[in-house]
DNA sequence: GCATGTGAAGTTATTCACAGCG
DNA sequence: CGCTGTGAATAACTTCACATGC
């Protein structure tokens, strides 16, 4: 039995927005996807899309896009597809954009200076709301019209200022330290940036981004190919083929 | 029947080195990261790991390092463990470590400034080649000591760098034209940045980093928390408990 | 008629648990 | 003995295929 374990009342609706779904890790990256092409579409005047567009707008086949959506329950008109915008507002909904999200950046180096300044976040309900950095060169300054913080700071300032999510871009070494502080003042998710594994309370959330593991797994790749084997055991393509 | 394929005709060479193993895809990625933890158990002076180290170290559970090893063949020694250089070794071999790699950078603004400055490549045996802009200031102008060129001559120097990996950090409207580029000076390995969808041939392997839905999923399980659900069905879990 | 929503089947990945060897 | 290496069991995820309902 592999089926969602239905909590109970489904309530398909009334006003029931809580169907209290276990949603699968993986459909939840996937549901962001889908959340960015909407907002494209919607920008282009598209006001309704079959599972088949979405799904080929996102990159993935059609029956795994309507199984995602299914998890938040039904939102498609059958023989049309889906609304455009109220998809949207569900979506944003579900993953968690009616909250305020606030987010603070420690360690503004090479890294974290360009993640400071990077549009994509604040345009996607993610303002960086504060910086922190240990370098008293930096502490007092602006970037991006931020101004940057000691990191001894964490504890007030994340606090005061309801910070949801930490982004670390710090050298390696100081990672599990900042780490420590954010955890104390009660940031619960965490992105990772530095190449270390990260120890926490199992009541936080961390997710790594790794950019060297992403390049080995490509130069994996690039072996195999020259190795003339049939590599991975893999199946992941919807590429558009030349 | 989930036993390794067995390609055909295993051990062309006397000392067996290949057993043309087909490495599942979610394997390769953790080879990764073990790789760079022997690295750092080497440079500590440390000759020899247990699985049960080595997957503490990698954060991951020590059947799941077992399982991933054993498709590289037998490396470790019994009741021992595994001789820490040797499969550093090994490693870099099947992680194509041992092929150059070259990586081109192309897009040189917030983000790709930081990327083409962070020295956590060049350190891992991915030293950034080449960068491409189409602003005109940029060109011509070097960063990091890397010379900046124009993103129309991408085919002409990709070719003569023997680049054999693209990454991809301009904005998202400009990302589908550069991956042709990089594709027709044939490059097959491609780190894609830009919040958009790649259209390859089906040779070509992309991998798309993307902040906005890392924060997205974060969010999520931020809401989740307030809605006090059990959230998601994973499991995905070896943190060091406080 | 047509596209959604979903059980059931298939595939891939993780974990268990223990035989086998140093 | 202890720790590796691995079949067998479990779980997670994907795909199929079709009944369902607009």
């Amino acid at each position: 039995m592999t089926l969602p374990p239905e909590s109970g009342a489904a309530a398909p609706e009334g006003n029931g927005e809580r169907p209290a779904r276990p949603v699968p890790e993986a459909t939840v990256s996937r549901l962001a996807v889908y959340l960015r092409v909407l907002g494209e579409l919607r920008e282009a005047g598209v006001e309704t899309v079959s599972s088949e567009e979405l799904a080929g707008a996102s990159g993935v086949n059609s029956a795994k896009l309507r199984k995602d959506l299914s998890y938040l329950g039904s939102y498609g008109v059958r023989g049309v597809g889906y609304d455009v915008t109220s998809l949207q507002g569900r979506l944003q909904g579900e993953l968690g954009m009616d909250h305020r999200q606030s987010v603070a950046l420690v360690g503004v180096g090479n890294l974290g200076h360009a993640l400071a300044g990077y549009t994509g976040f604040a345009g996607r309900g993610f303002p960086v709301s504060t910086l922190f950095d240990v370098d008293d060169e930096l502490v007092g300054s602006e970037i991006n019209g931020i101004r940057v913080r000691h990191v001894r700071e964490i504890p007030e300032v994340c606090a005061e200022g309801g910070v949801t999510i930490g982004m670390i871009a710090t050298p390696g070494p100081a990672a599990q330290k900042v780490c420590d502080l954010l955890v104390a003042a009660g940031v619960q998710s965490i992105l990772n940036f530095a190449p270390v594994l990260l120890s926490v309370p199992d009541d936080v959330e961390v997710r790594k981004v790794d950019l060297s593991v992403e390049l080995q797994v490509l130069a994996f790749h690039v072996a195999r190919r020259h190795t003339g084997a049939a590599a991975v055991t893999d199946k992941t393509n919807e590429s558009v083929v030349s």
